[in-house]
DNA sequence: TCTCTACTTTGATATGGATCAAATCCGAAG
DNA sequence: CTTCGGATTTGATCCATATCAAAGTAGAGA
């Protein structure tokens, strides 16, 4: 869970730690060279907002380290978190140049940068390009409806359970396994921003996590430091199939 | 509302009546005959099941015309809607052979299909089609966020007011308009469906709908048929921003 | 025409999570 | 080390929606 001490040098797209699986995943060499004259870092701090809703956007990015989320919020306050992106997730549209979502940085983040334009041409002319955004699209359709189901039907306790599955297994995939006996990670969101995240109140987040806690299902290390001794256990808490939970 | 009687000898993709929003939209002369010739019509009753998550799906399809869902179901029983497919909506996965969630008819349904091998092939070699799947992927994906606020954080006389607005708001520009003063449209859906797409129980959807009828939100004539006198009335009770409401 | 049955409405009651309120914790800044 | 303020936990109470139950409705088929 340790975040890599990356130097800016380190990250152009062909060494790039998150490169297998961005959005130049596939690219040939001359593909690479193109994105690599278009693109900049960007760093934005823990709290800091990316972009607010509504705003114009003159790049696409991909994350390269830290959490950023995109929330939407109703007039009267109620707010409801749509996407939580993380290392290699891909921010903005090729077609639209304002963003539909605030996009706020939950830890500190760093972006890799795309000028939007000539992404928008790149896109037109590099079938590998839009074949792996078509891809990484359909990828977030997935979670989004998983997401759904977790918002529409699912307990308090199993909203928890599944967050902490998801966060789990992403940072183990992250890595490059999967979660097995004793996992450990730090949880990148407030209770406030899990609340935000599951449909909950910051206080029912709070009770589930002291009652799943209680039920020895996880540990907590101070705040933030969660440890799951049995996967399983908490998997068992989700409501989810038994069957890993991928989708099919 | 009424269904055009349609022939399948009128259905080829150049005098599709969906044409134009449907996946074929960019298509040169040459692409669309490509597409001709792996293209058949599949017609589905009331009630069918199209296809059950997990099942293998030798094709991809646009839908012509009828109403047509996606559910997740839980091991216990418990159902959430996480799609509604109206005419040129568009089923399947390019890159994935089976489904992850069932697909089931809710109004007799007629599908455009392409054998999805075929199918495969063209998108590697159209930018046309791989680009307007893009689109229509990000279309369906910022639905899905719409959905997930409405799920998450929505009151259920708002979830009620949401999906009416939504059905009236499809339903109007499938005939080329906006919704007006006057809206009047058939569900698509059952109660219980209704409670599925919404998060709720179906008596919980059956009093809101009374309510929103008691209120002069608006009127039902029998028991599917529905009357918005004032579509600013019904929008107000949404909890949606004024402006319309379309995602910026 | 008259069922039959699936769909829908309505009523009574229970309850999970929200809301309001107050401690407590803990890391960062002095 | 101490102080401060945001983050978190915990408690008491309320209420929106679920749950359980029963009655009403309308369309398809006999």
């Amino acid at each position: 869970m340790q975040q890599k001490p990356l130097t800016l040098k380190d990250m152009d797209c062909a060494d790039c730690p998150i490169r297998h699986r961005a959005v130049c995943a596939r690219c040939e060499a001359d593909e690479l060279e193109q994105l690599e004259a278009i693109k900049y870092y960007r760093k934005y701090a823990a709290g800091e907002v990316i972009v607010w809703a509504g705003d114009k956007m003159d790049f696409v990015a991909s994350v390269v380290a830290g959490v950023a989320t995109l929330t939407q919020t109703m007039e009267d306050g109620r707010r409801q978190m749509v996407g939580l992106l993380l290392a290699s997730d891909f921010i903005g549209r090729p077609n639209r140049d304002s963003v539909a979502y605030d996009v706020t940085a939950t830890t500190d983040v760093t972006l890799c940068c795309f000028r939007r334009k000539p992404f928008h041409e790149m896109i037109k002319t590099t079938p590998n390009i839009s074949q792996r955004l078509l891809d990484m699209t359909l990828d977030e359709l997935d979670a989004a409806r998983e997401w759904m189901l977790l918002l529409g039907r699912k307990t308090a306790r199993e909203k928890i359970a599944s967050f902490l599955s998801i966060i789990a297994r992403r940072e183990a995939s992250a890595l490059g396994g999967v979660p097995g006996k004793d996992v450990a990670f730090e949880l990148p969101l407030t209770r406030e921003a899990m609340a935000d995240y599951l449909g909950l109140t910051l206080e029912t987040v709070s009770r589930q996590m002291s009652a799943l806690k209680r039920d020895q299902v996880i540990q907590l290390e101070g705040k933030r430091r969660i440890v799951v001794a049995d996967f399983d256990l908490l998997m068992d808490e989700t409501g989810d199939d038994a069957d890993g939970g991928v989708l099919i």
